[in-house]
This record gives C-alpha cells, structure tokens and sequence, in this order.
DNA sequence: AGCACGCCGACT
DNA sequence: GTCGGCGTGCTC
C-alpha cells in the first residue's frame, strides 16, 4: 500500500503530495483523513493522508510512514474537497487551508500539550447476592442501579474502601470516559411566540431549498427568534446547524439565548476558549453530540455531516474576512460553498447589509427576506445630529450641552446610557480644528494619511501624495491638527460633570480577561451603573431594558479611514449603536455628536434610512469603479531589501499590464506602514469585473516567486483592510 | 523548516 | 592552502 502524504509545512514549494510505503502492520489504520508522521529529509514531519494507491510516480525508492496519529479521521471527504476550493479561491497553500479548518490543538507543534482528561466511573461487572452485601455496599449499588454509574469524583459521601471491596470481588468495575472541560446542562426550553412578520420569513426559509437569503431586519426586529425558529424545523428533520456571529464573547446575550432554547446541543466555538476548550468542543461536534454550532468564522469549518442550514449573523461584519495568515477566506464564500454540497440554505442577517450583499439581493441572486418592525411594536429611536462646530464654541471638552443635558435627565429618571467613543479608524490624518475639513485623494476619494517622515499626505491606493497644507483649503484656518482622546479622557471629563455618576468603562483594556466582559454586561444589566461608556464592543447586540439614551461622542473617525468602505461602516456603526436604545416599554433617543453633521453616512443614519444610503453609496461605487460594481484584488510585496522590492513590483505591474486587459491595474504603492520591522512593503491594487487570465496570472507570479526568501507575494481577493 | 551543496573572501 | 559566510535547491 502506497499513500500521498500531504506534510505539515507552510512552505509553498513542498506544498503538494509525498507518496509513502505503509508497512504491513499499519495497512488496517490507513484512512484517507487522518494524519500521519513521515520521515522528510532529515525531519519527521505530521502529515495529512489525501491519497491512498498501489503505485507511486515517483522516480525513487519510497521511504515508509513512521506511525499513525489518528485513529480516526480529522477531515472528511467534503472538508478535504473544500480545502482545494480554497486554495484555488485564495491562491494560497493547502496545508493552510487544512490548518485553518482544525482547532490548534491538533496541530502537530501543540498537540503533545493537550492531553484529553477522562473521568473515572464505576459500574456493574457481574451478578451478585444483594442480600450478602453490606449496608454500605447496598448504598453503593442503589446508587448504581438508579443512574447507571457512579462517578468517582462525585462519590465523596460513600465509602471509598466498600468500593474497593466491590472492584475486587468484581461487582464493579471501573470505565473511563472522557471528560469535557465544559458542561451544559439541558436547560428548560425556552421558546417565545413568533409575530406574524417573523412566522412569514420562517416560512419562506423553509419552503426554499438551497438558496441564499438576506434576512434585512432592522434593530430589535427578532433576528435571533427568526434563526432559532429555522433551526428547530431543521433539528427536527434531524439536520444539524452552522450559525456564525462576528466575536461571540462580545454577544453573550444571543449564546444564553440559543442555549436556553436548546441546550446541550449547542457548542460555541469562541475566541475566549483554551486551545483545549475549543478541542473539546470540536469533538462534541465530530462526535455528534452537538448540532448546532455557534462560533466565530473558522466555526464555518465545523465538522458536521448533515447540515441544514447555515446563519450568519450581522452578515455586514468585517470580521468574518480572514486578513493576515493566509487563507485569506471569507466565511461567507465558505458558507455558501459548503451549502451547495449540503444542498442547504445560507441565511445573511443585518440591520445594514454590506453593498455587495444588497446588491446580489436586487439583482435575485439573493432571495431578499425583511423585518422593517421591532417586535415590540416600538418605533426606532429619534436621532438627532449635533453639530460639534457650534458645540465646541460653547464649552470646552468633548460633551455638547445637548448631551450633557440628555445624560443629567436620564439619570434623574433612574434610566440607563450607553455612550459610544468611535475609535476606529484613530490613526494619522490631517484635519482642520476649525470646520472638520479631511483631505482627499483626488483619485480614489480616500482620506489622505500623515507622514511624519515626509510631512506629506499620501493616498494608501494610488501612490498619491503632497505636502501639508500650511492651512485649510475650506475655511482657510491655521490649525490643522490630528486627535484623538480614549475612553479614560471621557470618563474623567464625565464625573468632573456628574459628581455621583456610576460609569462603566469597556473597552479592550478593561475587558481582556476571561469572563470579564459577561460579567460587566450582566453589572449593567443589574442596574449597578448609570453609563456604558465603550469602544466598538458595545455597540452590537446587546439588549437592555433601561437604556433610553444613546449618545455618540465622535462619529467622525471612522470616516476618516483610508478604505472606499469607511462611509459604509460609519452608517453601520451608528444604526448599530442607536439599535440599543429603547428596546422595552421606553421611548428611546439618541445625540450624534460629529464635525461633519452634512454628511451622507451620518444624515441617513439619523433618519434609519438604509435605503437612501444604499442609493447614494452605490453611485458612488460606481463612479470610482469600486465593489460591488468592480472586484477588488490587493496584492502584497514585501521584503528586507527596499531597492530590491521596489523594483519587482515593478516588474509585477509590467507583468499584470501584459496579460490584464480589462483590468484596472494601480500603483505598486507604499502603504501607511511602508516599513514594518525592517521590512518593506508595497502593493498594487486590481479591479477588475471578469477577466478569464486573472486566476492564471496571480498564479504564476505567486509560483515565480514561491523559492525566492527576498521576497513575499500575498494575495488578498475582496481585503477588508488595505494598509 | 532543516540540511547539503557550492562558490567567494579572510585566516592560522 | 583551508575555514566559513549564506544564497539556492531539495525533501517521497
């Protein structure tokens, strides 16, 4: 018996099989799946077995497998396939792709460390004379006869010698069974009434087959009820579900949710998890003994064999992009890949849905589902924009008396806010003190980044570049400045105007420990503080009764991101944000504070108006030839030798120029981290609609290079990120 | 990732 | 003459 040994190294030029004698003893443990260790020059290596054959084309003596590391398989026949989709999709290694769809904890560096723990239990071995046995023998096989076992862990009130006793006359013998770091109970089942509007778009999910749906449900709308209703009409049909969340430990409330509903079925994959956790877990899932599983976008990969449908949550999420190591994968294209093998349907939530996932809806490739109504029966939230220009003349510091005003009053009413500090996108641009003015790239319509070095602004696409203005092109004023305060800074400002305030700071500083971001939710929750004061992480999904005000201290900043994407996230963070307020019996409101109160992305938000976004947005796409009119390819050089890197980028734009014809091919430029430890980086940026020798193209340039250490070519289809 | 091979500069 | 730098290529 030969194999074809896939090797566990992220090297693009062993990346492809090695064949291998099986010695006769190991032939019965061959499966195609599991991983094996192999001798690999000098090395011995783990390594994937994808083929299994009677000969080898190879043109030398085969070397033999060393051992067997699974006794069953890692990866079945759809993950394997789906694993060589994603190289061709991502143009990356396939060991990689493989890695990515196992947790850590199989992974050859680790897997040595993580020991599965077992529980000891005791049970029956043979008949016995109940009658014979003493009184706390008896006790002991009550026990046993009652629950089927004892556990030994739990078996601290009865006699530890009687046991012995019973072992040895084997009464009872001792089973091990493996033991999960993590127990869930079966919780009662908690199921709430769907409204009409929710029963209909349960409806049309399952009366479809193997569709893709955008599931368009403003804020509040019952989303969650919406899945959790899809996914009972599957597990009764006894299919298993995949539901996908942006950072599960960020939404604790919607896992409590799923897990009072369903119980021990459920398995959530998330980021707060030990690498051994998350092994566990994914065991429960390969063994069956969970089938529905929340997680965070590699949960995309969990080994389930009948799957019913797939949910991804806030679909609009850039985290569900894989950015750096490579693959660099959307679950998305994942989710829909594994749904046409499974012939099930994919379900897209959110309140704003990414353009190109809107788009695909209008044109019908997308089977378009909407919940315009919160279940409450309330109406959204008021929003009013508060113009920082006027604010700033009147006090100082970063609250405008509307918002200070709007704080004093919901804290009379013993009622709740949530204050959100955008710090997104807080990197170095110039702005004018005085109107707000950013500065622009003439052709890409990006916000310009500082140079220190140069003191020049540059566009991150096209190599665009100038020096600093000496003063505002708009209003004309001298300051022009680039700032940015952290949650610390508006907490003090907060209790020097509130004497008796209670805030609650959360951000990544404060919620890095385990757990620590549950218990700051459910503090919250109790009442115990008056202000939610947060980055990012508090604007999704929670849900809090008390809140009726929401205020947004600096909603500019995501604006000034250098991505085409920036106006789209900023709208998407604000109709997030302004979600949380009102959810109960109260009316809700929410202040915007930002410098830039004319603009698009912000007046749309004000006015929950995600179709007017929509339609401004998309003109804009258009014009500046942008998704989801154009793809976007960024591709990434980099290196040690600055001359050396400049140079090939060159050569690779020569090269595109050659075989791209319908594509838009811009720079080699440098981004805003030109140099990062000594390495050098360049890109250039591809749009293109369809172009047949795009694939083919990248290819060979990634393979020209794959053997050369000077020199890194990164391939990123539909980046989320471009610095 | 490791390791061998090979081709130039510095040294006991 | 030899030691050793690391660029290049290979691993079934």
């Amino acid at each position: 018996m030969i194999v074809g040994v896939l090797v566990e190294l992220t090297n693009k030029n062993v990346d492809r099989i090695f064949d291998y004698n099986v010695s006769e003893s190991l032939v019965p443990h061959i499966k195609i799946g599991i991983r094996v260790v192999v001798p690999f020059g000098k090395m011995e290596l783990e390594g994937f077995v994808l083929e299994i054959k009677e000969s080898s084309s190879a043109d030398r003596e085969l070397k033999n497998i060393l051992s067997i590391v699974d006794e069953n398989i890692v990866l079945n026949q759809e993950l394997l396939n789906l694993g060589k989709w994603m190289q061709k999709e991502t143009i990356s290694s396939l060991i990689s792709c493989y890695q990515v769809m196992l947790p850590k904890a199989l992974k050859a560096k680790n897997g040595e460390n993580i020991s599965i723990k077992y529980d000891t239990y005791y049970v029956l071995d043979s008949s016995y004379d109940y009658d014979k046995l003493l009184e706390p023998q008896q006790r002991i096989i009550d026990c046993i006869l009652k629950d089927g076992f004892i556990l030994r862990k739990d078996a601290v009130d009865i006699s530890l010698s009687s046991v012995k006793t019973l072992l040895k006359h084997h009464i009872l013998k001792e089973e091990k069974k493996e033991h999960y770091r993590l127990s869930y109970s079966n919780q009662n089942l908690v199921k709430k009434e769907l409204t009409p509007l929710q029963s209909q778009v349960v409806d049309r999910v399952i009366h479809d087959e193997e569709k893709v749906f955008l599931l368009h449900g403003v804020t509040g709308s019952g989303k969650t009820e919406v899945y959790m209703e899809i996914i009972d009409y599957y597990l009764k049909q006894g299919k298993s579900s995949i539901v996908l969340v942006p950072e599960i430990s960020l939404t604790p409330q919607m896992v409590q949710r799923f897990r009072e509903r369903f119980g021990s079925i459920i398995a959530a994959l998330h980021s707060a998890l030990s690498d051994g956790e998350k092994y566990d877990e994914w065991r429960r899932i390969y063994r069956g003994e969970a089938s529905i599983v929340i997680g965070a976008r590699s949960a995309i990969f969990a080994p389930l064999p009948n799957i019913g449908v797939i949910i991804i949550d806030e679909e609009h999420s850039d985290s569900y992009k894989q950015n750096d190591p490579s693959p660099r994968y959307h679950a998305r294209d994942v989710a829909i890949e594994r749904a046409h093998y499974h012939h099930c349907s994919v379900v897209l939530g959110s309140a704003t849905p990414t353009l190109e996932t809107m788009a695909r809806a209008q044109k019908g490739n997308y089977q378009y589902l909407s919940l315009p109504e919160r279940v409450n029966g309330k109406s959204l939230p008021h929003i009013t924009i508060i113009n920082m220009n006027d604010a700033m003349k009147k006090s100082r510091g970063h609250f405008s008396l509307e918002l200070i005003d709007g704080i004093r009053n919901r804290l009379e009413k013993r009622e709740q806010v949530i204050l959100l500090l955008n710090r997104r996108g807080y990197s170095s641009f110039v702005t004018c003190k005085n109107c707000g003015y950013t500065f622009k790239c003439p052709n890409c319509d990006i916000t310009l980044t500082y140079h220190k070095s140069s003191n020049t602004m540059r566009c991150h696409y096209c190599g665009f570049g100038e020096k600093v203005y000496q003063s505002c092109p708009s209003c004309g004023e001298k300051a022009l400045n680039n700032l940015g305060v952290g949650t610390q800074r508006i907490e003090e400002e907060l209790m020097n105007l509130f004497s008796d305030i209670r805030i609650l700071r959360m951000d990544y500083d404060t919620t890095s420990r385990k757990g620590k971001h549950e218990e700051m939710i459910e503090k919250f929750q109790n009442h115990e503080y008056d202000v939610l004061l947060g980055t990012q992480m508090v604007a999704k999904g929670l849900d809090f009764s008390l809140v009726t005000l929401v205020g947004v201290i600096n909603a500019d900043t995501s604006l000034n991101i250098p991505d085409f994407r920036s106006s789209e996230n900023t709208f998407s963070l604000l109709s997030q944000v302004a979600g949380r307020s009102g959810r109960a019996k109260k009316a809700g409101e929410v202040l915007i504070q930002t410098f830039n109160p004319e603009h698009y992305s912000i007046c749309y938000a004000a006015k929950h108006d995600y179709q007017g976004f929509y339609e401004e947005e998309m003109k804009i796409r258009k014009l500046l030839k942008y998704p989801p009119y154009f793809y976007i390819c960024n591709i990434r050089i980099s290196g040690k030798n600055a001359e050396y890197i400049f140079d090939e980028s060159y050569k690779i734009k020569r090269c595109l120029e050659r075989n791209l014809h319908s594509t838009i091919i811009l720079g080699p430029s440098s981004s805003g981290l030109f140099k990062i430890n000594n390495i050098f980086h360049y890109h250039i940026i591809l749009k293109y609609k369809s172009d047949s020798s795009l694939y083919p193209t990248l290819e060979k340039i990634v393979d020209h290079y794959k053997s050369n250490s000077k020199i890194k070519i990164d391939i990123d289809f539909n980046p989320s990120q471009m610095l």
